[in-house]
DNA sequence: AAGTTCCGAGTTTTT
DNA sequence: CTCGGAACTT
């Protein structure tokens, strides 16, 4: 097979389906010989097809085997879709070569070479939730102050370091917080390392250790991946690049795709300069970019482009189109967030009414706060919706429950699994009697499941009976799922434990769907592919229920609006989009408009969002909108007020009143509200601080506050009450 | 040990 | 306002 592909193919290949659909640009990409590539690619100019296209021109024309290629995304969604549209364009699975994300690659690393990575065999990987649960066991056992270190801070921080490839060692400390931090890093690290679980920024970390301490190995890949592909390559934090570089090595040949413009993910760790840090540490490169557009009309395309335009240090594109002009963009101003969401409802149902799909519409948002006002005004037009993030599959409380029974049955000493189900289903194992059981593992350096074998020794009558009915409750159903299928083993796991009757007898709807998902678990064990048929089926399972967050299929085939957070767009397009809550301190971010590094992320999470538009774009605000349960009064963003005003008109529906709007100075009144005294952009003068203009107000009543910009103080925040503003 | 009430914080999220 | 966690009660 492998002889097969690397010699008769060079000449017997018809090359034409691999380059004739593509434009010179694209072509110039996939064909490109020698040396490494950097492929900036804008916002809908056939990426994904250059990446795909690229792989078989490689294994084709340049003759590489399949196992001698290495495409690595950032979701479990690109690697499918690249994996799918490879085997289309050859005709054959592309079975040895390796396609995933940077973790699913880390992880397969890991499993392979567990020994010199100092891992068990079967180690677990544990997702964010169940990290944090550690971290605050770390705490427990430090003696620290929750209050004054908050845990979330200290998982932010843990993950930040390794993303940044540093050990607890490596942390140089210099005041008490990095101090405290770098204790809890430790303490947390030796933790996993008992228990045997890896977190996420775990896996990366580890496969750069392998192969740093390992040379052997790594000699091993590199001779072995002749050539490299990344997607996305603006994502990647500095341990993927480090991971990238070194697997590279000076032989294997890089592709590298990504857009500066699209970077939205800097706030975790990716670093948009390893774009430009590209460029001189794999010289030579040559520099592809792709700037036709095929996605949006020309208006969508120039919108976009004026507001990205706005950006400084930018690696420079200018998306063009050969589309018709189309559609003008719509803006409208809502009195208010149910004013907006009503709108959106009524133009999506405009939208289905004239013959399309709803599949066809995105609403997409800057905050999943602002999903609910929305779902509701759907709801009430009964417009079908899909509503993306939020609680993933496997995240949910009662999956995780099933799954640490499930992973219990692989590893007896997941410390992680037993804490979180011990006592769920309640059966009489307290707070009190899990901490002597934790004092006693700690003291004897073992596991929970270790001491939990000695409950008569170490605990009085009662909770020993019910610690060692747990035990043997587990060995138990060891021992009947023992020659099981894998989703027999669920049900099993799920009825045996009393799971499925204690989320049963949950009140309300909660516990008709919590008992629907353990429902729908079971499904997908019965749908699960093993990916080695020759190793036991469960921990594989359980490795890409960590690995993959299981967007759930169940209901994808109804035709529903689907609505997201603009970080979550990112790679979709669809006909029709509503871009809602283009208000300042939403979007932009309040909390990110005050460094302009921020700030230009957040410009480009617009850009993202008006090029997923294909035809048509709408773009909503409310002038007043409840916000952490008070009145505020943001004015239009600033990103609408970079889109040249001829590419946007202003739309009301026709029942509403007039009234004065959006672009300009606006006094507005909002609903069962108090109207603000002053419109925005009007000038005030005040008794201290001399002329200023009104920004922005927040709040009603007494507590209204006033954002005023004095033209010798700068802007401040007064209380409208005290501050005996006059109109000037 | 389990259920209830109160308090405070509150971008974006994949793996 | 709305969720989650801590403190409080039963």
């Amino acid at each position: 097979m492998r002889g097969q592909l690397n010699k008769p193919f060079l000449c017997l290949m018809d090359i034409t389906p691999i380059i004739d659909p593509l434009n010179s640009a694209q072509r110039q990409a996939v064909t490109h010989s020698d040396g490494n590539l950097l492929v900036l690619a804008g916002a809908g100019s056939g990426k994904t097809r250059v990446l795909v296209h690229r792989i078989a021109w490689l294994s084709q024309v340049e003759g590489l085997a399949p196992h001698q290629i290495l495409a690595v995304t950032f979701t479990n969604k690109a690697a499918r879709e690249m994996r799918e549209r490879v085997y289309q364009l050859l005709g054959q699975a592309p079975r040895s070569m390796w396609v995933g994300t940077f973790h699913g690659l880390a992880h397969r690393l890991l499993k392979m070479h567990w020994r010199d990575a100092g891992l068990s065999e079967n180690f677990q990987v544990m997702d964010a939730d169940d990290q944090l649960r550690v971290i605050k066991r770390v705490y427990a056992n430090l003696g620290l102050d929750t209050d004054r270190w908050p845990p979330r801070q200290a998982q932010w921080f843990i993950n930040a370091q390794k993303d940044e490839g540093l050990r607890p060692r490596h942390v140089q400390v210099d005041d008490l917080f990095t101090g405290t931090m770098r204790q809890v890093y430790e303490a947390y690290e030796s933790h996993c390392q008992q228990v045997g679980v890896v977190d996420f920024a775990e896996l990366l970390l580890r496969a750069h250790e392998l192969w740093l301490n390992h040379p052997d190995l790594l000699a091993h890949y590199r001779q072995r991946f002749r050539h490299l592909l990344v997607d996305e390559f603006q994502d990647t934090n500095a341990i993927q690049y480090a991971w990238l570089r070194m697997l590279a090595g000076d032989e294997a040949r890089v592709t590298a795709v990504g857009d500066d413009d699209q970077s939205i993910y800097g706030w975790r760790g990716a670093r948009i300069e390893n774009i430009h840090q590209f460029g001189q540490d794999f010289s030579p490169v040559e520099t592809v970019k792709l700037e036709q557009n095929y996605r949006s009309t020309a208006t969508i395309l120039q919108a976009a482009n004026a507001v990205i335009a706005q950006n400084n240090a930018r690696l420079g594109k200018d998306l063009w189109t050969q589309s018709e002009d189309g559609d003008v963009i719509s803006l409208y101003a809502g009195f208010n967030e149910l004013d907006e969401a009503r709108f959106v409802a009524t133009r999506i149902q405009g939208w289905v009414e004239a013959g399309h799909a709803r599949g066809e519409v995105a609403v997409l948002y800057r905050s999943n706060a602002q999903s609910r006002v929305l779902e509701e005004a759907l709801l009430r037009q009964q417009i079908p919706y899909r509503i993306y993030g939020g609680h993933r599959f496997y995240e949910r409380a009662e999956i995780k429950n099933a799954l640490a029974y499930l992973r219990l049955l692989v590893n007896r000493h997941d410390d992680t699994a037993i804490e979180r189900v011990i006592n769920v289903p309640t059966r009489g194992i307290g707070e009190k009697t899990l901490q002597r059981l934790r004092e006693s593992a700690r003291e004897h350096n073992e596991s929970l499941w270790h001491v939990a074998q000695y409950a008569q020794d170490i605990l009085p009558g009662r909770a020993a009976n019910a610690v060692q009915g747990f035990v043997a409750m587990i060995d138990t159903l060891a021992q009947t799922t023992g020659d099981f299928d894998l989703w027999q083993t669920a049900e099993q796991v799920i009825g045996g434990t009393g799971l499925l009757d204690f989320h049963a007898r949950e009140k309300g709807e909660r516990g008709q769907t919590r008992v629907e998902n353990l429902a729908e678990l079971v499904n997908a064990c019965r749908a699960y592919i093993p990916e080695d048929e020759a190793q036991p089926v469960l921990p594989q399972f359980l490795d890409a229920a960590a690995l993959d967050g299981g967007e759930r299929q169940a209901d994808a085939d109804e035709d529903a609006v689907q609505m997201m957070t603009l970080h979550s767009a990112k790679g979709l397009e669809f006909p029709l989009v509503f871009m809602v809550g283009v208000e300042e301190n939403l979007f932009p971010h309040k909390m990110s408009v005050e460094e302009p590094g921020r700030l230009e992320e957040e410009r480009r999470l617009c850009y993202v969002g008006i090029t997923r538009a294909m035809q048509k774009l709408y773009l909503t605000f409310a002038e007043s909108r409840q916000l952490h349960g008070v009145e505020s009064y943001n004015p239009v963003s600033r990103f609408v007020r970079d889109i040249p005003s001829h590419l946007i008109e202003e739309v009301r529906l026709a029942s509403s009143v007039s009234r004065p709007t959006s672009m300009g100075a606006t006094g507005v009144s909002a609903q069962g509200g108090e109207p603000p005294p002053f419109g925005l952009g009007q000038r005030v003068l005040h008794g201290v601080f001399g002329e200023g203009v009104v920004l922005n107000f927040e709040g009603s009543g007494p507590h209204a506050r006033v954002q005023v910009n004095f033209d010798a103080e700068g802007a401040k925040w007064l209380v409208l009450q005290y501050a005996k503003l006059q109109p000037v």
